[in-house]
DNA sequence: CGAATATGCTTCGAACTTGAAGCATGCCAC
DNA sequence: GTGGCATGCTTCAAGTTCGAAGCATATTCG
């Protein structure tokens, strides 16, 4: 409790508004090459990408979500897109009757295929090009060190607050 | 052109990764922390925060826009909440009847000063209270550095595409 | 077993976002 | 000075997002 409310001092503001800025930058390029190349959102390369790499390229509907960082019903929206598209399939798992099984069709696999060299150009043009080895390796542990002290932190919901009818 | 199409490392992919779900988990977590305390999502307080960064608490539409990294049209519908808030004025600016000048009022800044603390807090907790002083030192030059980097690539539009009908 | 609770997904309504189109004012060249 | 392009904002339609509520299947515990 001994640091409550005193103020960030200029470096870590500095650092958060970059890290924000160049987040979010960094997500609109990638967003327009995507659908420039492949006609996906940054969100539903996400999930494909996350599949091609699962075993057998099936994930239940929890864990995909809980992957991109992305709710349940948006992803219950994205999925019927992409399933349009017959880029994945949906099954009911065989063991829990409950859970939606979510499988990379070969379609699928071949779209990721086709748009990750563009993707991945974009991303090493912009982030990349500007680091050296040496700041690329800080940056590396340091931000995944700051990601599992945050997977730790459960600020998820956690709110006892009365139903507050949302007005903004 | 050297490095045209050939893959990211592990090394460069685990950053760049960390760095969107850092970024990702941050902004949740903070927007949900100023809806709780204040009412406001993510880009209103962006929006406020700048204006009273700024001088006189005023700043042109576009140049808000441009800051926060926002669509002229989404700012506009923004502008309208905050403004039937009686966070912001809209007046017309008096050497170009175009332009449209924003202005934070003092309920807007009273708000801003009451969620900050909160704010604050939620980053320090997520994002610097994994970091040592000198980790942090690095973490804001290196990102700084990115975002300039950025800034100068002029990835905005620049879509000589035939206007498709955007089905995704 | 059977009720109570938990878990997994979808549906629903409302809010937010965006690019394109629309309008107005400013700027430039002729 | 005036026709044509540029700039600044808003409106519009369509798509996306989220939380709450709804449903169905699992699990737990009496």
């Amino acid at each position: 409790m001994s640091h409550e409310t005193a103020p960030l001092d200029a470096e870590q503001l500095g650092a958060y508004f970059a890290l924000m800025e160049v987040s979010t930058l960094l997500q609109h390029a990638v967003d327009e090459h995507l659908r420039a190349d492949g006609d996906l959102s940054y969100v539903q390369f996400q999930i494909l990408a996350r599949l091609t790499d699962a075993p057998d390229g099936k994930l239940r509907m929890t864990d995909l979500a809980d992957g991109v960082v992305y709710s349940r019903s948006g992803l219950t929206y994205q999925a019927g897109l992409l399933e349009k598209r017959a880029l994945i399939t949906r099954t009911p798992a065989p063991d829990d009757e409950r859970s939606v099984i979510v499988t990379v069709t070969d379609t699928g696999r071949g779209l990721v295929a086709q748009v990750l060299p563009g993707h991945i150009d974009v991303v090493r043009r912009l982030l990349f090009d500007s680091l050296h080895k040496r700041d690329l390796a800080t940056l590396g542990s340091v931000l995944g060190r700051v990601r599992e002290h945050m997977r730790a932190a459960p600020p998820r919901s956690a709110k006892p607050r009365a139903a507050r009818p949302r007005t903004a």
